[in-house]
DNA sequence: AAATTAATCAACCGCCCAGTT
DNA sequence: GAACTGGGCGGTTGATTAATT
């Protein structure tokens, strides 16, 4: 007899992991994730559980890479709220903040490159700079250094409000590169042409939801478990052998 | 073809906040 | 009102894949 407890998993998802947890969501919610965890009996956190769904499994998530119509809104709205990854995330359907987060990393690294190229490229060929108070702001842009302050917190309007929230108030410019100084490095890298983009969202009519998970619904479970063709998918629906792993869940399904 | 570097993605960690007891 | 707990968020890291040398 086993006494001493699993400990947590952790690392990568599998399939039958990923099934189970879809199974479960559909049946308590996307709320109650402690609980979720046990009942799956994954040996995963609820706070995994919750990660795993939100940036994977949610139906309706967009797969590929950002069109460029998405990307202009991320860096309009990146430029208006700063960092607020999840604020973002909702003006994007079906993009996650982790998505959209990895994405300005990259996207920030690489225009960190193409400057520090140019830059240099500009200061061996001549002197002659019509925008010296730009190189300078990219000139003190630290390049990707993992660890330490990462050097795309531009902060954002909302620095102050972070600040506060973190308890580490940041001057305006002393961590070397503002959220202007991005913006100027953006402009001088020829993106300044962004504008707003009416219709594509608003605040009011963020309307994007996705099917209530409350309602739960087999129909729109068709769309998550998109690995499966018809036959394959039949065992995941309740009251298969597959489906209550745990006894905690067998007693909730069964009464 | 192998080695190296860069880009991307998925997941964890730690902090904070809101709700509950 | 204090303590506790769960969930959400942003930051960071590690693994994998793609591109380059």
């Amino acid at each position: 007899m086993k006494i001493v407890q699993e400990e947590v998993r952790k690392g990568p998802w599998t399939e039958q992991e990923d099934i189970l947890l879809i199974n479960f969501v559909h049946l308590f919610g996307d709320r109650r994730w402690d609980f979720i965890a046990k009942v799956t009996g994954l040996n995963r956190t609820g706070k995994s559980c919750r990660l795993r769904w939100v940036n994977y499994l949610h139906p309706g998530l967009k797969r590929g890479k950002l069109t460029p119509q998405e990307e202009k809104l991320v860096l309009e709205l990146h430029h208006k709220w700063g960092n607020r990854w999840s604020r973002i995330a909702r003006k994007l359907p079906g993009r996650t903040d982790n998505e959209i987060k990895n994405y300005w990393r990259t996207h920030m690294r690489k225009k960190a490159q193409e400057n520090k190229r140019a830059i240099s490229h500009s200061k061996s060929s001549s002197n002659h700079c019509s925008s010296s108070s730009n190189v300078t702001a990219v000139n003190s842009f630290p390049v990707q250094d993992s660890g330490g302050v990462s050097f795309y917190d531009t902060g954002g309007p909302d620095k102050l409000d972070l600040a506060g929230k973190n308890q580490e108030v940041v001057k305006e410019g002393e961590k070397g590169y503002s959220m202007d100084d991005i913006w100027k490095d953006i402009d001088l890298s020829g993106e300044s042409n962004i504008t707003p983009i009416n219709g594509f969202y608003d605040e009011g009519s963020c309307n994007f939801l996705y099917p209530s998970v409350a309602s739960t619904s087999w129909e729109y479970c068709s769309d998550t478990l998109w690995k499966l063709d018809g036959e394959e998918s039949k065992m995941f629906l309740p009251g298969d052998e597959f489906f209550p792993c745990n006894e905690d869940a067998r007693v909730f399904l069964t009464g």
